[in-house]
DNA sequence: GGTTCACGTTGACACAGATCAAAGCTGACA
DNA sequence: TGTCAGCTTTGATCTGTGTCAACGTGAACC
């Protein structure tokens, strides 16, 4: 299993997952000091991805499943005819790859929107590490059902919601994401184009272009070029829950 | 643990897994004898749900996954203003409330469409027997992986397609998984509402009729009420491909 | 410093699907 | 057998978002 990831770079153990700040919002949460130290032998490549560089396609096969230590990417599914669908986002602390388990293929792509370096968790071995450590299983197993509760919530996007309202749970998404990372809660950049973003909310660009004018000139948030700020974080929460129908 | 499942029906042995006619469709899936013998201690209890009654609601604590014997389910969730999107219809051998485990608590309603059976599963008994059952931990990931990936594929629908389009995938995907069963491919009777499906496919329900109509109208199916009857299965996979833009 | 290219904004118009409204169907129940 | 309630169908009209087109902007590169 690691002789095929062999051309990966060499281990580089100060990043061990014991050592990582990333440690309460990443694989090892919740671990005991004893567990973590197993963790360190079981998570020890990385591999940079450099901005556009997929870790893997569709239809690659399913070796391992990808912790982000730094960057961000985007996951997509593409049709024959050229559609795309951007089905996440993922920033540092969150696991890439878990829909290559079912069919031991991945079938979505994951490209990085900046350079970007992750930490490679060979799934075999995770697998036989967490019949060991109970914790490490019981935390993978919620990380996995988190990632189906998540893609409930883009079913609601994409099911219930108009234009306006994606857009703003868009951006409070973010923004609480950026928040448990050490960032600030209202002002950041965008990774990704007008173009993803649209392709993630189910809608055109020039639809989110557009929502966001319409943000500006109400007041919520200022933008430029892939720059925001929230100036108005109630108010883009009350275009959520104030929906007349 | 199980004391807290105490109200639910006293085990009936002779529906064990190892006897199941769903274990190669079900969490039984790959294991062998012996482990069956072992699943067969794990899932010992079993419950009723009548035709409109909940497995679980949103908010509920998490105890148990839920392993569908006969009939047919859907999840929901609902935003405050009584807007609800339909998350997924689960029939016999599909496993329903992987969405609690991450939070301890469920975030989705499951409701039986008809009267229907489920076999409990207790989730720490699960997790105490996959650290001894390889086979068992592995399936069961995918298990989990499978729905993130059917989550993905429901984003694709409601993100990318169009009424017509998202109406003939679904045709197919509850072909494709009544055939499994080993029921008709082509003729089968549809256990929720127009709403339903609307709901489920970000439609409204008049769109489903006349997206239904129109199918009837092309002869690609007929429609009475419920009942559908499949005429041309080339004919709605063509409206998947051949998408004009 | 100008050119280029990818990305973003804005306007005008079109259209798929939503909304509103009315009538039809079917099964349950008295 | 009649009535009722829930679901479905169909038609007319409306509207949010898509489409098409033009122009703006900023970073990268020679």
């Amino acid at each position: 299993m690691h002789g095929k990831l062999a051309h990966l770079t060499v281990p580089q153990l100060r990043e061990a997952c014991s050592q990582c700040n990333l440690r309460e919002l990443c694989l090892p949460m919740g671990l005991t000091d004893h567990e973590l130290g197993q963790l360190d032998e079981l998570v020890n490549l990385r591999r940079r991805i450099l901005r556009g560089q997929h870790i893997y396609r569709c239809g690659d096969s399913f070796e391992a499943i990808y912790a982000i230590k730094t960057g961000f990417f985007k996951t997509d599914v593409l049709l024959e005819d050229g559609r795309e669908q951007v089905t996440g986002f993922q920033m540092a602390g969150e696991i890439l790859g878990l829909d290559g388990i079912g069919t031991e293929k991945h079938t979505c792509n994951a490209v990085a929107l900046e350079d970007s370096e992750v930490c490679i968790i060979p799934f075999a071995d995770l697998e036989n590490y967490s019949r060991e450590i109970g914790a490490l299983q019981h935390h993978f197993h919620k990380v996995m059902s988190r990632e189906i509760v998540r893609d409930h919530g883009v079913m609601m996007l994409l099911g219930i919601m108009r234009a306006e309202e994606r857009l703003a749970a868009f951006l409070l998404n973010l923004s609480q994401r950026f928040t448990a990372r050490g960032y600030s809660p209202t002002e950041f950049n965008l990774r990704m184009t007008r173009n993803e973003i649209g392709s993630y909310l189910g809608l055109k660009l020039e639809t989110v272009s557009r929502a966001f004018s319409r943000f500006q000139d109400e007041g919520l948030i200022t933008v430029h070029q892939k720059h925001i700020q929230i100036l108005n974080v109630g108010g883009l929460k009350k275009l959520l829950s104030e929906r007349r129908v």
